[in-house]
DNA sequence: CCAATTTTAAACCGATTGGTTACAAATAAA
DNA sequence: TTTATTTGTAACCAATCGGTTTAAAATTGG
């Protein structure tokens, strides 16, 4: 017997879109964190109940999980795409930075970051998949910063391991500040500075 | 009737230090957070059963700010402590950068930074306490660096101001990474880089 | 010794935690 | 129309949460 292939799935459909779901408790883990957000708020923000979540995401680190993993997608995404065929390494290169900060200018900071703080330590599989973003990010930032020293743009002296790597803690220290004590313009003006000084 | 000054208090005596209490409350707040530190876990490093805990600290969140207070204490008269009198204001510099990234060395960061990312934006007792530790340290670096511009150490067409701000983000980015991500030798390099970008 | 005072220990508290189960509703396939 | 399958709702669960109360133990002062 073959199976046909309706559109449809058998059982009762299901009144949420999935993708909506997710990000709505991407939000809420991005606000408050992962120990203070309860199922109670995650049930509200996303509309659905506990059981439905459940068998959907599995339990609440999974969901967690989740939830890190498509803030990365998302945020690696939008700021690859912010580079343009035609303008130089090094506009380039700028132009990644201020999105990055964009980004964390709320309070609200950078998920990632705020996940390495309140949980790599004591947390295996998230400091883990930390890690990958995290070499994602110094690999590709290094590699524009190569292309911007071909193009003579960057002094040639110096190391683009090293320019990645301070650029990196540099985005970290923002999206830390940014939650409590630096005003946004001051982060933005830092940032700028350091791409300025490597010139 | 003169109440005469007996150095014994009447009643029961304590059977703790109320220091080393504090220090080791401070010791689990800053090993796990605030949230992911229950009761149970206080008064099993404390030693302290929950009433003489509340009689003498009061409620978790005031044993936090205590334990918070204490920590930015203690830091602050440390790193102050390693500058010499008879050293190169550059030199005191250096030492205190020194100081800062080996006190966040182990992944447990620094207490003031894991909190602010934890709690300063919806914690405004924290945040505000912690704006007044940032400051105090913004306001000690800045004064090191105009004097090390005084000494012709650091070029002077640099502002001090925006000296100190790029330091502080870079501890906090330092303070973050060690928890999940980067080496501790890797963030050394970059902050003995940074210095050496101003001479 | 007795009264006042303070600390300790442990039982106790309601609320909330993350998580499960039982069942009705809604659909596709037969 | 019946059966299988999946979803949504809500009641339910033990464990833990932060916090309080009660009473015994240990001290000073009279």
């Amino acid at each position: 017997m073959v199976k046909i292939l309706t559109g449809r799935p058998v059982g009762r459909p299901r009144e949420f879109d999935e993708a909506r779901v997710l990000a709505a408790a991407m939000e809420a883990f991005w606000r408050k964190g992962y120990e203070a957000t309860s199922l109670a708020e995650l049930t509200a923000c996303t509309g659905l109940n506990k059981a439905s979540l459940y068998r959907v995401f599995g339990d609440k680190h999974q969901l967690f999980m989740a939830a890190l993993k498509n803030y990365s997608d998302i945020e690696f995404r939008e700021t690859t795409a912010v580079v343009s065929a035609d303008a130089s390494p090094l506009t380039n290169l700028r132009a990644v930075v201020r999105k990055v900060y964009a980004d964390a200018d709320s309070d609200k900071g950078c998920l990632m970051i705020n996940s390495m703080v309140e949980l790599a330590p004591h947390d295996p599989a998230v400091k883990k998949m930390l890690q990958g973003f995290g070499e994602q990010r110094l690999h590709a930032i290094q590699g524009m910063i190569v292309q911007a020293q071909a193009a003579g743009e960057i002094r040639p002296e110096l190391d683009p391991q090293k320019l990645a790597a301070s650029l990196m803690i540099a985005f970290a220290g923002s999206a830390a500040m940014v939650k409590g004590f630096m005003p946004g313009e001051m982060i933005e003006e830092n940032l700028e500075n350091l791409i300025d000084s490597w010139t």
